[in-house]
DNA sequence: AAGAAGATTCGCT
DNA sequence: GCGAATCTTCTTA
């Protein structure tokens, strides 16, 4: 039986064409990273939104070269570097020239855990991809990355579901100071991988 | 030209 | 719980 191991990039024709739309259609789905040294694989289960007019969103105050990856059509990788220290990755979610992404938090490891081990160091398995800067390292997210169409199979790319979401919460978003009572995380409720404390996580929000 | 803020993580107290 | 690490980008003078 052919393509038992294949994973097949989502098509850009089954993204949704709206940011919070993406948020939550993203949780469950696999995030594949192809390097010379191997595969790694995830599945999603924390993002945020960052819809147009949101002013805690880099897209907010117009196009510019550093945020040009979310004007362009959904499923392009939007890659930024913060706080010195750590990489971000997020998918663009909006029509052409519109500005709007999804920020990737946090994965249950799936494949190539072996490399993420290799370039996290001795953590927990959970602590390899819980956490956007964490998910990051543990993926190889580099600058390279950024303008990336994840709807094929190149560096890094969206694929199908391996089995279907559980319940999804939402609550406020994590680490922001703008808008910050708007509920626009979403994550996979119950799922040790996500991040967040106790509170952002509980199930009466 | 300079400065502050920023979608975080880790280690120490 | 707090602060350091460390750099890009945008804003303001």
């Amino acid at each position: 039986m052919p393509g038992r191991d294949e994973v097949r990039p989502l098509s850009r024709a089954e993204l949704p064409v709206d940011t919070m739309e993406m948020a939550r259609f993203l949780i469950g789905k696999l995030l594949v990273r192809g390097t010379p040294e191997g595969r790694t694989t995830g599945r999603i289960v924390e993002t945020e939104a960052y819809p147009p007019g949101d002013a805690s969103g880099h897209h907010f105050r117009g196009e510019t070269a550093a945020n040009r990856s979310m004007f362009l059509e959904p499923g392009r990788a939007y890659v930024y570097f913060i706080y010195g220290v750590h990489f971000m990755l997020n998918v663009s979610s909006e029509p052409a020239r519109t500005g709007g992404g999804v920020l990737l938090r946090a994965l249950e490891p799936v494949g190539g855990i072996d490399l993420m081990r290799a370039r996290r160091g001795p953590v927990r398995e959970r602590d390899l991809t819980r956490g956007p800067g964490r998910l990051a390292q543990a993926m190889a997210v580099v600058p390279e990355l950024n303008g990336v169409d994840m709807c094929e199979e190149g560096p890094i790319w969206l694929a199908e579901a391996p089995r279907p979401a559980g319940e999804i919460g939402v609550s406020v978003r994590i680490g922001i100071t703008k808008e910050a009572h708007q509920l626009r995380r979403y994550f996979e409720r119950g799922n040790p991988c996500v991040s967040g404390s106790t509170a952002h996580n509980r199930s009466d929000n």
